[in-house]
DNA sequence: GGAATTATTTGCGGAATGGTACAAAAAAGT
DNA sequence: ACTTTTTTGTACCATTCCGCAAATAATTCC
């Protein structure tokens, strides 16, 4: 130990990738992991069907401490649905930017979505915002504004990509990127409803290239 | 009453509308809207967030007479779903029947749909297959089946639109009637889950029309 | 080593849950 | 009038639910 300790201490920086010394008993799970057994709950059985006792079973957290990381049950829903779009986000961002060709952008895009909608260990638990968010979100204001901020984002997306392409001259002056983007929320939502029905993969697959011969026709 | 009581007594059919003097205390209720109060509730909070109490609370109905009369929560649940069904079926089947120009046709079925989905007292209730059903259709066959026969009833009847228009020249003989009614049924779901995170009519009805102008062009 | 801090563990408590048992009530059959 | 049949109303049961209080444990700071 060469430094010194008066002084010169470095101002140990909010959130650092170096665990600032906590103070009190260290955590015996990792946040991240747990919040992610969490989501998997609620993506598998909605908000009411979850109990605090399954999630603290998922977890290997008791309640006590599920309550002291997140809150209450609803905090906790909330937290997981943030989660879920950031993971979602992440996976179709870098698609979205490519330069592709806008047929294979798309079909990347819904082959990354199909991936989301249909994993699960005990069946395809389809798109969270579709199956359980959207239904909250009527008496929750809080759940309908990340909601529709997800509806967002989707759209625009989708838009930017199919502007770019007109640009590109991939597709006719007289498309409109919005509405086809709004089109293509809608095969994503079609999809996300289907395939928790348990609708095979090759199904979807071939409503996605139809929609797709459609937009880009 | 010139009939003779003898001989000609008619016999009293099963089910006829005058009610075969039942045998021991008569109901004091009606099963019908009884069914119209569960179904109202289930829509608005699902399966697992619906108390028995609560049904019994909008029905009247106390709730052995509601286990005798309808079967358990699931059961009950089910013939609320089938009851929802046969009332969407019915209120689309005569437009999906008629011989309006394809445009126009598909116009009154997505206003009756949005009708449909933005109705209730507390909030839009949204589309039940979307909103609920598929959620349960996962782990539950017999949903399942009513959910999948229920996509594929409203994939077939917009496919039958699509084939009609394009026999009767309205569409060029390359669309292809069948993804062009996934597309449709993409969009009812589109406007079922959006409805339900409170989109307001004008935007809803801005998705048809733009999905229209796709569709038919 | 002791104080302070933070998490965990155990277990409680009141409410709500789905479902049912049983007696009383209201009708028809005889 | 009396029996039979069906539904209603009340009450109850065992379980599960969410949230919290109090005691214990593990770590850092001084």
């Amino acid at each position: 130990m060469v430094q010194k300790s008066k002084k010169a201490s470095p101002p140990p920086r909010i959130d650092s990738p170096v665990e600032p010394k906590r103070r009190g008993r260290p955590r015996a799970y990792q946040p991240d992991i747990a919040l992610g057994k969490a989501l998997d709950l609620f993506r598998k059985d909605g908000f009411a069907a979850t109990s605090l006792d399954d999630l603290s079973a998922a977890t290997g957290m008791n309640r006590p401490s599920l309550y002291g990381a997140f809150g209450d049950k609803r905090e906790l829903y909330i937290k997981s649905y943030q989660r879920y779009r950031d993971d979602a986000r992440a996976a179709m961002v870098d698609i979205f930017r490519n330069e592709l060709p806008i047929k294979k952008r798309l079909e990347c895009i819904y082959a990354v979505a199909l991936d989301i909608y249909l994993s699960g260990d005990s069946g395809p638990r389809g798109c969270f915002t579709v199956m359980t968010a959207a239904s909250e979100a009527v008496f929750d204001s809080e759940i309908r504004a990340m909601v529709l901020e997800g509806f967002s984002e989707l759209d625009k997306a989708f838009a930017a990509c199919f502007r770019h392409a007109r640009e590109k001259g991939e597709l006719p002056e007289s498309a409109d990127p919005t509405m086809l983007a709004q089109l293509a929320s809608a095969t994503i939502h079609t999809i996300a409803i289907r395939a928790r029905a348990r609708v095979p993969r090759k199904e979807l697959e071939a409503i996605v290239k139809g929609a797709i011969d459609v937009m880009c026709r």
